[in-house]
DNA sequence: TTGTACGCGTTATCAC
DNA sequence: GTGATAACGCGTACAA
């Protein structure tokens, strides 16, 4: 049923190898057979088998990126980027959802798919520190975000200290000495809510202000209900505010809606600020100051650093870590529309080689 | 360098032919030779080639969702649902985005990566009508919304004349006379505008209000920035509203920015309403009342109708059209906080064939 | 219950 | 420039 290279070589009087060299636009072909096997394809309709040419090749054309799940904003925009960067490059993309569960992000990994694809760009919510081991792997490997720094391969990460820093000096700026951050994650040593707690006690010491534990909202899913929920505990605890940092935008919307139901005005008694600049920040009520990470950037780098690997051939480059600039992008939740403000610039670092690639 | 078929029978010494028997489940094998096999596929850690399988058994395991892009909120939504659906019966989605450009469409249908998955879930937004002849695909085909009625495909649409009756029937159950509809497009028969266009001006008769023209608002593109352009269009231009029905919750959302900076009171003076109830629809401030078209199970019954076909050998069924049931979720943008109600169900009809799967 | 042998459609290595 | 022909790794009649 369907035709092959050899009904085309067939019918255009050539051998089958000619046909090939057409197809894949071997330089070296008379012109007129060129044109005779051309027309032969278009007469037969004949289309490459995908399968064939990827058993021969070794190589699929296809590379992973796994995210937590598309519903939340920040990975639809970030999948929206990395889907285009690598189709401006001639790749394609597979989406995997790990729903942040150790074992699907484990799966993703080491799992039935991870053979379908060249390589994976892996966002990781649930593995930490603990689970190096298992990024230890023999394909090419992009980590996003720094749950899982010294793992042996390419890092794309924040300026998450740095950014979370200027969020919390930018609202000190505007008067405000008591400001509480939600999102926080208890006990935890890495990840994007520690470093962005980090940054925050940063931010407070240089404007002066005291850290207050109670101004610390715990959210361990960075949703718009937990953002809400965290937000509105804080208030029906008579919790004294008059900024609010969100870790992400997602639960400084949810936060926003909170703070909309107990009649508390944004910005006039309480300024907010969230993280990752999400298409939606632009078009809430007030409109939310954001932490711009550099998303096209990210996505854009993850491809980049992914596409070299899966083209280099035996000579192991050194692993590096890339950081892309950061700003923050005043809106009306913190009364300054307009304003952007950029954040100490990223960067690119090469880290030494542990491991070669197999 | 892999470790194949051959080595782990060699190891476990046995025939290449009882090893793959092992790995596909076979299940009339001794289960000390089983257990051999698996010892040796843990020691060599051999991985099942996916190329190879694919080519030789004519299937990739892959499906394609093609939709506009995944940074519009409804489409990362039924991303998700399709990509769990899929999941949960063993298959892999790999997403497409196509920019509403007539151009990808197009590529979708018959471009070089169409031959990557056995099968299509197509949500056309640029191609209508009068490209149908291009949907007579030779592959398992399911789409999505009713831009091109008549092809030969399984369709999975939306409930939406009757949808968009009850939303505007809902607002003037409020007593709202003026009922202003955003997304409309101009001189359209098909589609999703065009629909809920109807819907809207069916709705009206029933409640015994009149059809102004002056009341329909164009937008092109149902972005969050262009429901607020087109929002603040009619409100400089002085028109008297007192409801507005948006033709999806993007467009509602950016409305209500636009409403918001009239210094217009929602829903104390204007009521508002979406379509799609995406999740940001609960957190808005005032929250989204929407309709819910039933994204789930148009995802569920999508993969479903696809996956059929996928297996189908020989009979062609019949097309199916199957409209999930719709309701009306009422929140505080229409003042009816946890009201919600019904449309018109649903249901599954079956059309003639008129052609035949190759 | 297990083994042998062939073919899936391409690409790649040689000759010619 | 072009043509045979051998892999690529797996599934599957058919045989044993």
């Amino acid at each position: 049923m369907a035709v092959t290279m050899h009904d085309v070589a067939q019918r255009a009087g050539v051998s089958i190898k000619t046909v090939s060299n057409v197809v894949n636009g071997y330089p070296y072909i008379r012109a007129a057979t060129k044109e005779r096997v051309e027309a032969a394809i278009d007469e037969l309709g004949y289309r490459v088998n995908m399968s064939a040419r990827n058993l021969r090749t070794r190589r699929t054309g296809l590379i992973t990126l796994a995210v937590p799940e598309l519903s939340l904003p920040y990975f639809a925009e970030l999948a929206d980027a990395v889907i285009s960067a690598a189709d401006a490059a001639g790749w394609t993309v597979l989406i995997e959802q790990t729903s942040a569960s150790r074992e699907r992000e484990t799966e993703v990994l080491s799992g039935r798919r991870r053979h379908l694809t060249d390589g994976l760009i892996f966002s990781p919510l649930a593995l930490g520190p603990d689970d190096i081991g298992l990024f230890s792997v023999d394909f090419p490997l992009v980590i996003l975000g720094e749950r899982v720094f010294g793992a042996p391969a390419d890092h794309v990460t924040m300026n998450n200290v740095a950014a979370a820093k200027a969020a919390t000096l930018h609202l000190a700026s505007l008067g405000r000495r008591r400001i509480a951050v939600i999102g926080a994650h208890e006990g935890e040593q890495v990840g994007s809510a520690a470093l962005r707690t980090e940054g925050y006690r940063a931010g407070l010491a240089e404007a002066g202000l005291p850290f207050d534990p109670e101004l610390v909202g715990e959210a361990g899913l960075w949703h718009r209900s937990t953002g809400a929920e965290t937000m509105s505990r804080m208030l029906d605890d008579g919790v004294e505010i008059d900024a609010v940092f969100a870790l992400n935008d997602a639960l400084a919307l949810g936060a926003l809606h909170a703070l909309h139901a107990h009649r508390i005005d944004v910005p006039g008694q309480v300024a907010l600020i969230g993280f990752d600049d999400v298409d939606d920040a632009k078009y809430s009520v007030p409109a939310l100051s954001s932490v711009d990470p550099g998303r096209d950037q990210i996505a854009h780098t993850a491809v980049e650093l992914l596409l070299e690997r899966i083209g280099a051939s035996g000579d192991p480059a050194p692993f590096r870590r890339v950081v892309p600039d950061s700003r923050i992008v005043g809106r009306e939740s913190t009364g300054e529309p307009g304003d952007v403000v950029d954040v100490q610039p990223g960067g690119t670092e090469q880290v030494a080689v542990d491991m070669t690639w197999a």
